[in-house]
DNA sequence: TTTGAAAGTCAACAAGACTGACATAAAATC
DNA sequence: GATTTTATGTCAGTCTTGTTGACTTTCAAA
């Protein structure tokens, strides 16, 4: 579509920008998050998790020995909310919580072997539907996809996002 | 980017389907559907109302006279769920449910004034930010943002979207 | 040492999703 | 005409995940 459709890419900016063409915009974030969250939510109905532990899974995955309160930052939920998903994680021997060395109020959160187990299987799902939709897009729409999905996302969440890109680089 | 960044235009494919590059486009769209959400979710706080009264009057707008099987389908929920919300909505003056003529089982759903007020303070909240990213992000961009998320919707869901968006046409 | 803030936990509640069972009315079929 | 299917609505109960409020422990600063 960068070539073919709608032939976008040059002068129309303002044909571009209709209502219709937003709210189709919305509607594809819409349908798209389902499809999304799908695969991994089908694995998590048979753990009997939802998608509060995935994501707080997938987030000490990638930051492995985060504390609670920055685990709080970037899901943006209440300490209370997280705690109950955490405790649950922690008694069936997902998660581990180790008090911290420099402050004792801190506790740093790892992934079991159990649990990294959990992670991968999901985040594999979550990868492959990801991977088929960007192979069926290319490269050029990918690269666009990023970018606007990045200038949706509120200041202090893009600098959150910036921040975990960074981290991995 | 398609100039910037990475440079991920051309023949990089491989690198490109990194786990570690699939990992972001996951937290992207995990940030991003926050932002994509927050606005209308705040003007919705203040009416008692939630994100399922939100995707009933989008679509109730979007398809007026829509029938509540119609509804379900789209929004994939029971109908035990989206009656509660329809209940409410239909209570508070915002929706009307009209007997249908031909077939006198099926209800029609349409917006009041009222509902058309509230819907379109929602849709210019979050057609606001979805303007501001699109421009910021440019028209080729958008054009590969669309590609991806109609690449990442289940099958059904992508038929049910087309289908929306020949209507408009 | 006291005082206050920060990190984390426990309890109770609400929204919104779910399932299952059942009711009613109308349409379709036998 | 009787039966079955479809469309919708309702009641009851459960689950996940969000909320606020009250509390403990730990640390740091006055």
């Amino acid at each position: 579509m960068a070539e073919g459709g709608s032939g976008a890419a040059g002068g129309e900016n303002l044909l571009f920008l209709t209502d219709e063409q937003l709210r189709k915009g919305i509607e594809a974030m819409f349908f798209a998050y389902r499809g999304f969250t799908a695969d991994p939510d089908r694995i998590l109905a048979t753990h009997a998790y939802g998608r509060a532990h995935h994501r707080a899974m997938h987030f000490i995955h990638r930051s492995p020995g985060t504390t609670v309160n920055n685990l709080l930052a970037t899901l943006g939920v209440t300490k209370q909310s997280l705690n109950r998903v955490l405790r649950s994680l922690i008694e069936d021997g997902l998660v581990e919580s180790q008090v911290g060395k420099a402050d004792k109020r801190e506790r740093h959160l790892f992934l079991t072997p159990k649990g990294a187990d959990l992670e991968k299987a999901l985040s594999e799902a979550q990868r492959g539907r990801m991977r088929a939709a960007y192979r069926a897009a290319g490269p050029v729409a990918v690269a666009g996809f990023r970018q606007v999905l990045e200038a949706m996302m509120d200041p202090d969440l893009r600098r959150q996002f910036q921040s975990l890109k960074d981290a991995a680089a």
